[in-house]
RNA sequence: GCGCCCUUCGUCUAGCGGUCCAGGACGUCGCCCUUUCACGGCGAAAACACGGGUUCGAUUCCCGUAGGGCGCGCCA
């Protein structure tokens, strides 16, 4: 029952959920779920000038929208900041803490010093053995970790494998502040200790931090929780994952029409594999996810994958489940298509009942939306003048012409026979393939764009054409 | 500067001393299917960073070099 895992996942509310945190949250959740055990969530809001209750909402939205339940209530790190200070009084009781009276300006100094001497950017432990008798009247003491200075610590982590560092190159960390409130490296040893975290799954940003943790740790006498620093998420070119690519919170990647279960595939595979498999079920991923599959050098994030990955989740996807994924992107991408939020009850009917012809051509949800733009389109359509400009006179001519038949089209997907298509195709007069192209451009003024009106895809596609005939007969 | 981590096709990765003139996936290119686009099928190009060891034998083990990343806050 003690031996049960536990793990946590521990964002600090200063903004977004980004993509790298969002994968961290699921691997806790991976392993959590993998060996029967719980995993928490706790908000680490100790630093109140940039904590907001707006990135807390965020995380907790995409968190959900993700799939990742937590169990039990949200912990507030700040709440806990009594049984943090109580923690630092103990070190300090028991020897292994001390005060220390040294300013930010003299720690500043010293720092610029040895920069500059090029020494290591260490704290001196000048207060370590001073007596508190010597303490300069008005300053207002931190308490320190009187970390051990001779020796080594040694973390085992369960991805990076044995990690060794010597003591003398770490130095007396800050537990608690001046104003008596506890430093991150004190609050994350004294929760994941009172909340019986086990394993500790997160960034390898934190590496170096796991040392001082287990310093603080042994100090306090507690048992250590397992760790495993995973890598982090580079953006395309290598660099550290900026906003252009790909660190955007997830509630932009789903305004951007992924899948969560795609989403949920595409980073569960980034750093993580299981043989030649890519593709994994929920279940497939809880069964098959262990620790010792992460590799140790960092990914870098690719959309194309991930767009691949996600049409693949769209073209096996249900109907109507699609439908209510639209719905969940349509406050964002409704407006500037002239959908309202929600869609009219009669939109919902044809999109559905066009579903299955529409998916098959769609990666994201976007594209699904662009490629049923002739159900959605407002009426009458009109020629975009720009980009018709910049067609031959010959081609303007035939839209023209086709243009009236074309305001048809809604009516068509409920009523449509093939024989009404060829008719369309023959009174049009011309080869639509060959004009759908343009037409799309004309009507939408995106030349470059991918389809946003194919109309071949209404006149050719016998499964579409199908159902939507079996449904019309039916009504 | 100091410490720690990393290095297989463009990208994600398999490989845990011989099965590897290195396998899968995405992307790219070609062909097929198709009165468009897609989907699907087939095929092609494409990688063990470099240098030393250890070994009968290294992509796999060790050490350097180079390159990259993270940390070194009274931020988390």
């Amino acid at each position: 029952m003690s031996s049960a895992v536990v793990t946590r996942f521990a964002p600090s509310p200063t903004g977004y959920l980004h993509i790298g945190g969002a994968r961290t949250a699921l691997f806790n959740w991976l392993y959590a779920r993998r060996f029967g055990g719980r995993m928490l969530l706790r908000i680490e809001d100790t630093d109140r000038e940039r904590s907001t209750q707006g990135a807390i909402d965020a995380i907790l939205d995409g968190m959900r929208w993700l799939g990742l339940d937590w169990d039990g209530d949200v912990i507030y790190q700040y709440a806990r900041a009594d049984r943090h200070r109580e923690a630092a009084e103990s070190l300090l009781a028991s020897g292994h803490a001390y005060r220390c009276y040294a300013t930010p300006e003299e720690l500043t100094a010293m720092r610029e010093a040895a920069r500059a001497e090029g020494r290591p950017l260490r704290y001196d432990g000048r207060w370590r053995d001073r007596d508190p008798s010597e303490a300069p009247a008005g300053v207002k003491p931190v308490i320190r970790l009187r970390a051990p200075v001779e020796g080594e610590t040694v973390v085992e982590d369960g991805v990076q494998g044995r990690v060794v560092w010597q003591n003398k190159d770490l130095d007396d960390l800050v537990l608690l502040r001046s104003d008596g409130n506890p430093t991150y490296m004190l609050a994350v040893v004294v929760d994941d200790h009172d909340m019986g975290v086990t394993q500790v799954i997160r960034g390898d940003d934190h590496l170096t931090n796991a040392a001082r943790q287990r310093q603080i740790s042994d100090a306090l006498g507690w048992e250590a929780p397992a760790m495993a620093h995973i890598p982090l998420i580079h953006g395309a070119d290598g660099a550290k994952l900026s906003k252009r690519h790909g660190a955007l919170g997830v509630d932009a990647y789903r305004d951007l029409g992924y899948l969560p279960a795609a989403l949920r595939n595409y980073l569960v595979r980034l750093g993580w594999s299981h043989g030649d498999q890519e593709v994994f079920s929920t279940d497939e991923m809880v069964a098959a996810f262990d620790l010792a599959s992460i590799g140790r050098s960092p990914a870098r994030f690719d959309f194309a994958k991930l767009e691949n990955l996600n049409g693949l989740y769209i073209r096996g996807a249900d109907d109507a489940d699609l439908v209510t994924a639209i719905d969940g992107v349509l406050p964002a991408l409704g407006p500037s298509r002239g959908i309202a939020t929600p869609m009219a009850p009669e939109l919902r009917e044809k999109l559905t009942t066009a579903m299955p012809g529409l998916k098959e051509r769609a990666k994201t949800l976007v594209d699904l939306l662009d490629s049923a733009y002739y159900l959605t389109a407002a009426r009458p359509l009109t020629l975009d003048e720009k980009a018709t400009g910049l067609l031959g006179s010959e081609a303007r001519e035939r839209l023209a012409a086709i243009l009236p038949a074309l305001e048809a089209l809604p009516e068509w997907t409920v009523a449509a026979t093939e024989g009404a298509v060829r008719a369309f195709a023959e009174s049009a007069a011309i080869k639509l393939g060959q004009i759908a192209q343009p037409l799309r451009a004309a009507l939408t003024g995106r030349a470059t764009s991918p389809p946003v009106f194919d109309v071949m895809a209404v006149l050719g596609r016998a499964e579409c054409l199908g159902r939507l005939r079996d449904q019309a007969s039916a009504a």
